[in-house]
DNA sequence: TTGACAGGCAAGTAACTACTTGCCTATGGT
DNA sequence: ACCATAGGCAAGTAGTTACTTGCCTGTCAA
């Protein structure tokens, strides 16, 4: 899950997923082209999403020969839990 | 920041200065191989400090030949800022 | 002042990761 | 039935990253 958003291409999907939820992979790639001024490939959107899902970051469900995909922004709780907001001991630039 | 978090033994040196503040490079070294069951060499430990260190997330000051590294979690609120926290759309298992 | 200790610098290596390329499967409209 | 569309599979490549190795610098105590 870490990994998962340490790509920035992924941190975008998100991005966008979380503006329009339940999209496709062509609608995907199609956007983070236009909006977002990506060259990705189909292919390598597709396998950006894999990452994602085994993250617990975006489920996907099959409609027809449509996939759709949608964000679960859970998991990222699991980082506030671990490390808590809390300014540092001593004053630091 | 978000690459910096995306290594394990990154993360167990953070849970160490969240538990242990202000703690030498040597001192984290030693904790991390008995605590932690790490066997990262120093020169390990020191360059991941230093992507700590980039990334925000530790702060450290120099005193006589002793270098103490601070926690500074306030960067990782980035990320329940960009995607917050919420169930998805529709129920996923 | 000399040696032990804390840390830094830099090049090399091995593993990982993002991306491409080419081909294949399946669904649905006409 | 047929073809266009949506997506999947898998091998190969280039760039990144974590880690090691060897040597060097600076600080303090005896």
């Amino acid at each position: 899950m870490f990994k998962a958003v340490a790509d920035e291409t992924r941190r975008i999907i998100l991005d966008e997923l979380l503006e329009r939820d339940e999209q496709t992979l062509f609608e995907l790639c199609t956007r983070l082209t236009m909006k977002h001024g990506l060259s990705s490939t189909r292919q390598a959107v597709s396998q950006h999403l894999e990452v994602l899902e085994d993250a617990g970051l975006v489920h996907s469900e099959r409609h027809g020969r449509y996939k759709i995909h949608t964000i679960d922004t859970r998991p990222l709780a699991q980082i506030a839990e671990r490390w808590p907001v809390r300014p540092p001991r001593e004053d630091m630039p």
